[in-house]
DNA sequence: TGTTTTTTGTTGTATAAACAACGGAAATGT
DNA sequence: ACATTTCCGTTGTTTATACAACAAAAAACA
C-alpha cells in the first residue's frame, strides 16, 4: 500500500485531502489491494456491487455480451480510473456490465457501503469525498455521451474518423496511442475487424491518417 | 410556480426536503420557469452551461448532429428529468449536445453556479441536494450504458429487440408506450426509418411483437 | 535461433442495410 | 367536411458491411 500512497492521494477519488483525511478514509473504506491477471473478471453482469475499485496498475475493459455471444466493449479504463462507481451509487442496482482485466491489473478495493454507513455523511472528509465522486460521475457521463457519438456514426469510415478525432482532441495532440488492439477497437466500435483494417489502410493511402501498430497520427485535414 | 410546487418537491432533484429547505434552495437557485415551443433549442453544442433545467411539462430530445447533418438522438427526457446536470457539474466543460424541445415544454431553470458559490456547500439543504444530484448522475450513467447496449447491436432486428425488451424491463410490463415516433426511434437507434418499419412489421408477422402506433406489446418469447 | 502463436491486412462473396420513390393512413388545420 | 400536411409501411435497387479464408508480419516462447 505504501508504494502507491502518493498515487492514491492524487487520484481523482481522494484528490484534495490531507494525509489525515486520506488515512482515515482508507480505514473507513477498509481499503485493500487486489490483483487480477489478464482476462480475469473483476465484476460480472448481475453482481450486486458494494465496492468501488480504483485502478492502480494495468487496464480494465468494461464489456457486455450480446445474446449471440458477440462482445461489446463499452470502454477501457486505466490507471487512476475507478470501476463500478455508478452501480454502488445507485443502491440496489445490479451490474449490467462485466469488468475484465485487459492486462495484469492491481486495484484498490474500497468498501463503499461500509464507509457510507459508518460516516453517515457526517465527517468532513466524507464531504470532500462525495464532491470528488460527484465530479468523477459527471465526467464519466460526458465520456459515455462521447462514446455514443462514436458508435452512432453510420459507416465504418465515419466511426473511425469520429473516434480518432475525438481521441486527438482529448489528448490535445494529433499523434497518440490507442489502448486497443485491432480486435478490441472493432468490438468498441461494433464493426467487423477485417473490414475495419481494410478501411484503416484506405484512410492511410488517402493520406488522412498514418499509423503504426497502436500509434496513430492524424493529418491536418481530419 | 405555485402550481408546480408539489411536483417540484417530489422531483428527484429536491426529493426529501422540507418546505423551508425547498423554498430556500429555490431562492438560492434563482429559480424561474421558462417555456419552449416544440422544436426550440434549449441548449446548443458549444454552449457553456450554468443552469440546470428541470422539466415540468413536455419532453426534450438530447441530440447531436453528425458532420453530414444526420441527426443522432442520444435520449429523450421527460417530466421530472433534468437537462445538463453533467455539464454544470463538470465545470468549464462545453456542452457537446443539443437539447431540443420535443413538445411544448415548461422547464424550471436553476442557476447552479449562483447556488454553489452562495452556499459554499455549507448549508444543510445543500448537503441533501448534492446527495440527490449524486443519485441522479449515477442513474443517468447506467441509462447511458443501457443506450450503448441498444445501439451496439449489429442488426436492425437485434437493435429493435434489445431496445424493446430493455424498455419492457424498465417499465416492468410487456406492453408499453414508447416516447418516439418512427423517425425519432430510427434516429435513436441509428438506423434507416423505412428499413426499421419493414423489420417491425416482420417481427409482428412472426408474432414476436404487436404494435399499434406507439403502443408496443412483447410476446412471452422475446 | 527456430518454432509456435497471435495479430493484422487483404481479397472475394453473400447478405443486410441504406436509399429513393411512392401510396395510403392518420393527423392537423380551416 | 374538406384540404393539406405529416407520418408510416412497402417495394426495388444500390451500396456497404459482415463473413470466411488466407497470407504476411509480429510477438511470444522454447
Amino acid at each position: 500500500m505504501e508504494k502507491y500512497y502518493n498515487q492514491i492521494k492524487n487520484s481523482p477519488v481522494f484528490y484534495g485531502m490531507n494525509d489525515d483525511e486520506l488515512k482515515g478514509l482508507l480505514e473507513c473504506f477498509n481499503a485493500r489491494i487486489k490483483n487480477f491477471e489478464e482476462g480475469e473478471m473483476i465484476i460480472r453482469q448481475g453482481d450486486r456491487i458494494t465496492n468501488i475499485y480504483l485502478i492502480l496498475e494495468g487496464a480494465v475493459n468494461i464489456e457486455k455480451d450480446s445474446y449471440w455471444g458477440r462482445r461489446i466493449i463499452i470502454t477501457q479504463l486505466s490507471v487512476n480510473d475507478n470501476i463500478a462507481l455508478a452501480f454502488v451509487a445507485s443502491k440496489n442496482t445490479e451490474s449490467n456490465i462485466d469488468a475484465v482485466a485487459a492486462d495484469d491489473t492491481k486495484v484498490l478495493v474500497l468498501n463503499y457501503e461500509k464507509c457510507t454507513s459508518m460516516c453517515q455523511n457526517a465527517c468532513t472528509r466524507h464531504k470532500v469525498l462525495i464532491n470528488n465522486l460527484f465530479d468523477i460521475l459527471s465526467k464519466e457521463n460526458i465520456e459515455l455521451i462521447q462514446k455514443i457519438e462514436n458508435v452512432s456514426q453510420k459507416s465504418i469510415r465515419d466511426k473511425l474518423l469520429t473516434y480518432l478525432s475525438n481521441e486527438a482532441r482529448k489528448r490535445k495532440s494529433n499523434s497518440f496511442e490507442i489502448p486497443f488492439n485491432r480486435q478490441d477497437l472493432a468490438d468498441y466500435l461494433n464493426i467487423d475487424r477485417s473490414a475495419m483494417s481494410f478501411e484503416l489502410s484506405k484512410l492511410q493511402k488517402e493520406g488522412l491518417i498514418k499509423y503504426n501498430k497502436n500509434l496513430f497520427q492524424l493529418s491536418a485535414r481530419v
